[in-house]
This record gives C-alpha cells, structure tokens and sequence, in this order.
DNA sequence: TTGACAGCCGAACGTTCGTTCGGTAGCTTT
DNA sequence: AAAGCTACCGAACGAACGTTCGGCTGTCAA
C-alpha cells in the first residue's frame, strides 16, 4: 500500500472560488488576484496549488502559457442519492457522476445547433413549454417519432414527425390542437436534440 | 452633420478571431499574443482597438483591471422567426435576443449547482419528464410556488414547494399522486434553477 | 497642395507578473 | 525527542505586461 500515488491533495474550496470567479468574470485571475480570492497572502502558495489543479485536470496552458480552464473545469456533479448530500466534499475523488458540461451533454455538432424560443402550448403533452429554449440540429429531414422544427407558413412550429400514407404530417403533443397536414413539400428546419428550461 | 457622433469603427474580422481564440482557451489573450493573432506588431495598435471593442461593449474589465469579454462578447443568436434561417451573420447590427452558452443561462453559481436526474412521472404537468437533468441550486429553504428539491424517506423528491396552515408541503404536479405533508421538518436539498433534457 | 484623419509601427518606461528559494508553525510518525 | 511532512509566508528578481508618445504612410476633402 506504500505504492498508493498518492496524489497531491487539492482544496475543494479553493476550485468553488474559481469558478464562481470565472462565471462572473470569464477569465481566470493573476495569481495575486487569486491570493486574495482564496484568503492567502503567499503567491508561492498560490502557484503551489495552480500546479495541483493543473495536474488535476481543472487548470491548463494556452500555447503562451497563460493559464486557462482545463477539461474538468466545467464538470458539473451528477447527484443521484441524497447520501452524499451533507458531505462537504469528500475529495474531489471519482465518486459520483460527472457530466462533462451542460453544454456537452446536449449539442453534439455545434455548428449547426440553434436554440429556438418555444412559443405556444401545442406540445406541452411532450413536456415543451411556452419559453423553453429547443436546442435544434439544423438539418433538412427527419424521422417519424421525432420532434421537428418545421417552417410553416414562415413561422417555426414543433411538432412530432410523422408519416400517414406515404407523406409526412407534424403531430402536435395536445389534443386541443390539429394535426397539420402540409399541401406540396414539408420544409423541415431541424430536429430537436434536446431542449433547456430557465426556471421561473 | 458635422455632429454625427461617429464610432471609432471596429474590425469585424478582428473580433472574429478574438472569438474564435476564446472559444479555444477560453480566455483572453495579452496584448501581445493578441497582436500575433490580428496580424498586426504594434501593441499600440492592439492597445487603441481593445479601447474600441470596450466601448462597442465585446470587451470589458474586471475590477482588477483585467481584460474580460464583455456583455455583447457571446452574442450567440436564438433564433426567433426562419427568416434568419440562412444569413451567414450580417455584420454585428445591434437586436436579438443573445445567450452565451446553455451552462450559463441555467447555472449561475457553479459550486452551488449539480444535476439530478428526474426518476417518475410525478411532475409531469410541469413539463419535467423522467430522464430529465434537473439543474438545481442547492440551498436549504425555498419559497412558496418555486420547484424544489427535498429529500424524503432518505430519497430525492421533485414538487411543488407550498404552505399550508404555516406548514410547508410538497405538492406533485400529477394528479396520480398525493400532496406529501411531512411530519417533523422538511428537508430541503435545493431549488430547481433550470432543467436540461437530451432528446431521445 | 494642403491639411485632416485613420491605420499602423516602434521605442521607452514604470508596473505587475509568476517563479524561486529559504523560511516558520503545527501536526504526525517513529 | 527527533524527524518528516504539509500549509503557508515573504523577499527577490527577471520577464512580460500595457500605456504613452512620436512618427510614418495613404486616402480623401477642401
């Protein structure tokens, strides 16, 4: 057990200011900035523990070495009992689930993913609200069983994909609504690869 | 006309690749690496552009006078109407409704927020399906109306947050289930910021 | 053809940066 | 009781930073 690699222990503390530094600013501090950030009047100290969320995986180099976030900067904790609920910290150890980043987990080709604004209720049954934002992969066609955006008389519209007797149709997720069947060429704007809500 | 208030122009081509540098680092560079990424040799020069992208609002300053994207820096557009579907940017006119990215419109204090994953169907009629990644700000309190977060029978449970008689209750928002009134204190783990569902 | 202005260069300069290194205080381990 | 380790401090230092200022070139209006 003396070959445990013992790995230089960082505080957990220190990252949460971080990163509350970075989300509202969007840089990473200078090293006396970050003195002050983190409580500590040394900065040997300071880059002492740059080095270890470097090794860590949470700090990096740009080409010019200027310090950046790292890869695990933006891991967000997964929770999924609440046994780890009280615990303050534990280690930044690989308990629980991470998730690379909100981001990540929801745009898989950047370039063509738009966010649409949900207007009206016609799919509340599949959970889309008025207000969500659609997060949508540009692309021309669609399956049946998908949710689409289409653009119907120049306006955005999601609905369900699907096909009725050799021609596509756009079913909405509430009853109240009807199904549209589109004379001549369906023009579908995208696909819904996921979907984000702000609360309230 | 002679009182035209005239912008000191800025290079669109410029914060293009100032964006795209970010977009890598995720930070801003020095004056001088920023010099070698223009194409320019003067940090001079570099110096009177920033001064310019300050005053367009893509650059700003924090309060240690370090330089930070500013407001207009992630003007990423949601899209709104298909009329914009295919332009290719159109300059950097003003209007719009812009989001930086989905972290950040959803978290606002990293350290304070983790992921839960939505087991059951229990809130449905508000839109949060099973599989969904509730976006949740830990706190132990909550006000009346908001989504919260509690933990039950050593469980996570996602409801309603509301009072009854001085009391607070967890009410479902799926008439399939029973408003829960727990007995002794309830046990808050954190307030629904935001919610994150990947399609399918 | 003169002058104003915009885009850009280059040197100089005081400030701040991050590193190095030698320290101290407290806790464990032996 | 000594030795070792960890968390941190403080001074010193060269390198890099961003600002200022004067200068050059090309364009456009008068």
């Amino acid at each position: 057990m003396a070959l445990n690699p013992q790995k230089a222990t960082i505080d957990p503390a220190y990252l949460d200011k971080l990163q509350d530094y970075y989300a509202e600013h969007k840089v990473i501090p200078s090293y006396s900035v970050l003195a002050t950030l983190w409580g500590v009047s040394a900065k040997s100290w300071v880059s002492e523990c740059v080095k270890r969320f470097e090794e860590a995986g949470f700090l990096d180099w740009t080409p010019d070495r200027q310090l950046k976030p790292g890869k695990r900067f933006f891991e967000r904790h997964v929770a999924d009992s609440p046994v780890q609920a009280g615990m303050p910290s534990a280690a930044i150890a690989e308990g629980g689930d991470h998730v690379a980043s909100i981001d990540e987990m929801v745009v898989r080709k950047p370039s063509a993913t738009v966010l649409v604004r949900v207007k009206g209720d016609s799919m509340v049954d599949a959970g889309i609200l008025e207000g969500d934002y659609l997060v949508v992969e540009k692309q021309p066609h669609g399956n049946p069983g998908q949710i689409v955006v289409a653009i119907v008389d120049n306006e955005f519209t999601v609905k369900y994909l699907d096909r009725e007797k050799g021609t596509f149709v756009l079913k909405p997720a509430n009853k109240a609504y009807p199904v549209i069947r589109p004379r001549g060429r369906l023009e579908i704007f995208g696909v819904m690869a996921g979907l984000v809500r702000r609360a309230r």
